[in-house]
RNA sequence: GGCCCCAUCGUCUAACGGUUAGGACACCACCCUCUCACGGUGGAGAUACGAGUUCGAAUCUCGUUGGGGUCACCA
């Protein structure tokens, strides 16, 4: 039976690096017909942040990538977060120092600060030379009963090698000798990660663990751990880390990372998805553009690539325009921008069905729908300087369309077709002459969807008073 | 710097010893056209380098170079 996890840290924002292996994770899972899981790493009380967890469950449910147990619909495996499973931690780390695994290290802060400063001069670049080894049992039992604080190390062998048996890339050897001791309790109480992401997923039994790339190198302690409790090894998948244009690992700094910034774009979830499946993933068939149902089904291993893949924003924008003019059916997309629009004070109005129409080839995200309609559902809407310039110039030409626009009966695209070529004739103009000035009154853009359209949509008298005050030159100074 | 991983167009990738090295995004040109998109057609653009194995290497081996990760009482 596959179990597979992600554990995100409750330190900050829904990171896209989250999303990137939850969405493998998903996938390995349902296609093995197993469970996927969600369990919460909140061990460094340092950088808690408690709105976090919350935000990061709903971005993984907003992606559509549902698990089967987690900290907020529980599970066999409860509890979910780390910080309530102190006991269990504790007792491992007891067995491990009964075992002779790991010893117990009273260095404080400073006193690591300082050795590390030794080790730097020495041309070694490590955090601790063992030296707590040396400390008699009976000196470690007493110092630790008198209520001394100290952290758990782990006891790295001198020699030998350790293997990681990553399924992506083969056996992956390190030399014992250059492993370091490890902390695996902190003198806080609080595990470390090495330690607590062993025995929770040996407990509950995860079979697969599918993370970053940046985890490979600890992964010999993780072995190690692993055979020093005497637990059978999970399957290894260290993936490539997604990668920021300088090619640098995916951070904020160069770039977007946070999931709700991207919804908030106006992004789909199922672009998204499928653009990070892409990631690394290519079909058989060299499509591009599928469903999470498709992944789940087409899904090998065999087909995933290991170097580290720059997130290319405008091929997701690209994709989720695909997803937006082919994937979505019209009226799904009225719901989702409705829905958008909603959160930020935008409703649909009256000719918003066929305006959704019009724009559909148009934009990439819903948030370029709303931003660039503004003209067809209020009277504030933004004019650019193009536009602002071409009414400027072009005061006579306007009037002379107000005058035949006043006649149009009825005021439909034909009719308005008709009426506008005929009017570009008799001025001896090109339709194009005629119309941007039109565009840009009516508009306040020079980039909109066919003017002839947009006359029935705004109807005589928006066109008639929009006009007017461009021929006043008041236009824009609502 | 030590250790580890990776290496095909600018980017994402296909080709699992024999292909004119394919596709997609981006870019350029043309078509469509009232603008902008969409769509269509075409174009430019890659096997990092060097050895070896082989009749034959993008593909296997080794080295070099380059990129990345990691070396916290963070995950």
């Amino acid at each position: 039976m596959v179990l597979t996890r992600v554990a995100p840290s409750p330190t900050g924002d829904p990171h896209l690096g989250t999303a990137y292996m939850a969405l493998f994770d998903y996938v390995w899972a349902r296609q093995q017909g197993g469970r996927f899981m969600v369990r919460i790493e909140d061990t460094d009380r340092s950088r808690f942040n408690p709105q976090s967890e919350q935000r990061i469950l709903q971005s993984l449910r907003w992606l559509g990538l549902q698990y089967d147990e987690g900290p907020d619909i529980g599970g066999p495996n409860a509890p979910y977060h780390q910080s309530q499973r102190l006991e269990l931690y504790h007792r491992y780390a007891d067995q491990l120092l009964e075992l002779g695994c790991a010893y117990r290290a009273f260095e404080t802060p400073e006193e690591l600060e300082r050795i590390r400063r030794e080790l730097d001069g020495k041309g070694q670049r490590r955090g601790y030379d063992g030296r707590g080894r040396a400390l008699p049992q009976e000196e470690s039992d007493r110092r630790a009963r008198a209520g001394e604080p100290f952290a758990v190390r782990l006891r790295a062998p001198d020699s030998g090698i350790t293997v990681v048996r990553d399924q992506l890339r083969g056996p992956v050897r390190f030399d014992n000798a250059g492993l370091e001791d490890t902390i695996l309790l902190k003198s806080d109480g609080y595990p470390t990660y090495h330690l607590a992401v062993v025995i929770d997923d040996h407990l509950a039994g995860v079979s697969d663990v599918l993370r970053g790339e940046e985890w490979l190198s600890s992964a010999a302690i993780h072995v190690l751990l692993y055979g020093a409790l005497d637990w059978e090894q999970p399957n290894w998948y260290h993936l490539p880390l997604l990668r920021n244009p300088d090619h640098s690992k995916l951070s904020k700094r160069s770039g977007h990372t946070s999931l709700e910034w991207f919804r908030g774009q106006g992004v789909l979830p199922e672009a998204l998805c499928n653009y990070l499946a892409l990631m690394g993933f290519s079909m058989p068939d060299g499509r591009e553009l599928f469903s999470l149902e498709q992944l789940i089904e087409a899904f090998s291993w065999r087909r995933f690539s290991l170097s580290g893949p720059v997130f290319d924003l405008q091929k997701l924008l690209w994709l989720n325009g695909k997803y937006i003019r082919e994937v979505l059916e019209v009226t799904e997309l009225e719901r989702r921008l409705a829905g958008f629009g909603a959160e930020r004070g935008w409703q649909p109005y009256p000719t918003f069905a066929r305006v959704v129409e019009l724009m559909r080839p148009r934009i990439s995200t819903l948030l370029e729908f709303w931003e660039r309609t503004r003209y067809f559902y209020a009277e504030d809407y933004p004019v650019t300087e193009a536009a602002a310039a071409l009414v400027a110039d072009s005061g006579p030409l306007l009037e002379e369309a107000l005058a035949a626009l006043r006649q149009l009966r009825p005021f439909s695209a034909e009719a308005a077709e008709a009426a506008l070529r005929d009017l570009a004739q008799r001025q001896g103009r090109k339709l194009g002459q005629l119309v941007q000035p039109l565009r840009a009154a009516l508009c306040g853009a020079t980039e909109t969807p066919g003017m002839f359209e947009i006359l029935e949509l705004l109807g005589p008298e928006l066109t008639e008073r929009r006009l007017e005050r461009a021929v006043a030159g008041t236009h824009g100074l609502v």
